[in-house]
DNA sequence: AGTTGACGCGCAAACGTTTGCGCAATAAAG
DNA sequence: CTTTATTGCGCAAACGTTTGCGCGTCAACT
């Protein structure tokens, strides 16, 4: 590896005159600046990012904490949150949690000891003091859910009239049977999915079958599971609300494979507008949309604000919510009348 | 930033006491150990990676270089890199390149500076001779497609047979306008389909039209423009095969615009074996399926192995290629006769 | 002619970690 | 009792970059 120091000696300058240089220092001439630069790029030089970490302190790294990249979800945000990080100079480290507290403690404190810039996560439902303890000295938004301890920015949307109007909709078309797959109470989003779907039954004097409502772990293999029994039972439910982008997964695997290739006979409302959702059965997934493009970018700048701020600046926490939006096609309707 | 001089000022011991009793080094006293540890633990001791790798000349980081990690084939790979990383104790910096050779070396050049301790790289068509020589430096794999310039092991597949096979199956239902989707000739594995397919056409002694094959930028947008204009020609072709992931989701976009709710006279062949393709209007996507999870283990393999050898081993250039395998859902039936 | 200022550059220290070498003390061997 | 080996630890240098300070030179002032 060639360094400044193999410059400065080509060139019979010092060291020091090389950064300036390479910095485009005033107080250096042009000419030298010109030499230098010459001199660097035909010995393909490039500057040891480790120790300009070292001696400046921080890093040109952000750290990107994700349950599931493979996820359309969180796939979306992370290439939005690669774009933002990659135009201003920075380099993405992509860390998949799990939805795992241990793994997502072990990652922050990995980003720590890289004197990261700044943090985005999605955090797991059980952020550990300690990682609470880690972010507490970078600057972190959170993206999504929102953690207890976490005393950080965050931008996700609101959970509980996304679902609320959701579960209206359905109720509205007559359904009254509305399974809902939704994430465990440790998440905070899942128990504002949880309200509002509740709240929907309430708003219209109603109030839903408890045992419609499967609270588990946000991942396709849990969805799918509870769902799988709910179809098989004697009386199944005329509509499914998915209220996860994992879980929706899981709700179309499990109807894929209890219809199998005749029409399926139940109501269906994803989370979270993905690409291939447009497909579901020819007709299309009607699904609760969120802005995941708007909440990246919103997320990303307000982070790269926060490193460039001098730090003195009050961190007075923000909390930004975007509203969803119902996108409809064909995989909801009236529920068919049952002999 | 507790320092590894914070806790030997704390406990009258010199640094490099504690560096060794951190690293389990035998020549210090089980006792002296426990103490260090101790202390480090209630402290809150995180390792500085930037002087660390400064001072070992090589950093705990891998790159991982992807075209679009919102694809869904490349976010499997980026979640199976991931994994592998993180199990060895790497982090994954992510790189998104858009297929652009710019951005390709930007990063590259970035990776470089950090020292990172290895690199995986879906290449571009256009890598430069920069970012070869750059990356001839590092323990490097290259996934699915193989630069010219560049030597490194590569992990993909036989995407001469691949294609071979789609194409033949096509023509055995008796299909014979069969469209391409295609990336242009800057791509070795796009060539080696193109192949495939003409070779499928020539063993049967048929001859492909040409004017069907649509070669571009290996993106959706252009796949599913190219394709319009080839549904709405006077005697459309009566089947499409997609030969890349990022082309079947144009595919899928056109066809899902041009047919609207009717169902699509047309056969569909897809690339890589992602979950959506499953609910492809309720009959699914028969596609050519990657064995994606077993190459980027693969490669993520290897890449550790290089990482660790001793530098000296004689690096000979390996490639091992995959054989793909055709799943047949219902998007492939034999031509309907047309008035 | 002496003072002041600007300009162009070098010196050296610092960031936190690791590691070869060496020193002292104790144990083992002669 | 001396020699040798072993154990436990400290010293100092090194990795590459950045930056405050200072020094010399030259021109423009008073």
């Amino acid at each position: 590896m060639v360094t400044i120091k193999d410059i400065a000696r080509e060139l019979g300058v010092s060291p020091s005159t090389v950064t300036r240089a390479l910095a485009g220092n005033t107080r250096i001439s042009a000419e030298t600046i010109r030499r230098v630069r010459e001199q660097a790029e035909q010995m393909g030089y490039v500057a040891d990012s480790a120790a300009r970490a070292m001696r400046s302190g921080t890093s040109a790294l952000i750290g990107l904490l994700v349950p599931d990249i493979q996820n359309s979800f969180y796939a979306t945000m992370a290439r939005i949150a690669a774009q933002c990080c990659q135009r201003a100079g920075y380099q993405l480290v992509l860390s998949v949690t799990e939805d795992d507290p241990e793994i997502e403690e072990r990652h922050v404190r990995a980003l720590i000891g890289a004197r990261c810039a700044g943090v985005m996560v999605v955090p797991t439902g059980g952020v550990t003091p300690a990682t609470c303890q880690l972010l507490s000295g970078v600057p972190t938004v959170q993206l999504i859910r929102r953690a207890e301890g976490l005393r950080a920015d965050s931008f996700g949307v609101n959970d509980r009239q996304a679902l609320f109007a959701a579960t209206g909709y359905l109720l509205d078309l007559g359904h009254r049977c509305i399974a809902l797959l939704v994430g465990d109470k440790t998440l905070d989003t899942a128990r504002a999915r949880f309200n509002g779907y509740v709240d929907a039954f309430a708003a219209r004097g109603l109030q839903p079958d408890i045992d419609l409502v499967c609270a588990g772990a946000p991942r396709a293999s849990q969805g799918s599971e509870a769902l799988r029994a709910l179809l098989s039972r004697r009386v199944p439910p005329t509509a499914i609300v998915a209220a996860g982008a994992a879980l929706t997964e899981g709700m179309l695997d499990a109807v894929s494979a209890h219809y199998g290739s005749t029409y399926p006979d139940v109501s269906l409302l994803g989370f979270g507008d993905t690409a291939a959702f447009r497909w579901w059965q020819g007709e299309g997934l009607s699904t609760i949309a969120l802005p995941i493009t708007t909440i990246a970018e919103a997320a990303g700048a307000r982070l790269l604000a926060l490193i460039k701020t001098p730090r003195a600046a009050a961190p007075s926490v923000e909390s930004v919510s975007f509203d969803t939006s119902m996108v409809l096609r064909g995989s909801a309707r009236p529920p068919v009348e049952r002999s």
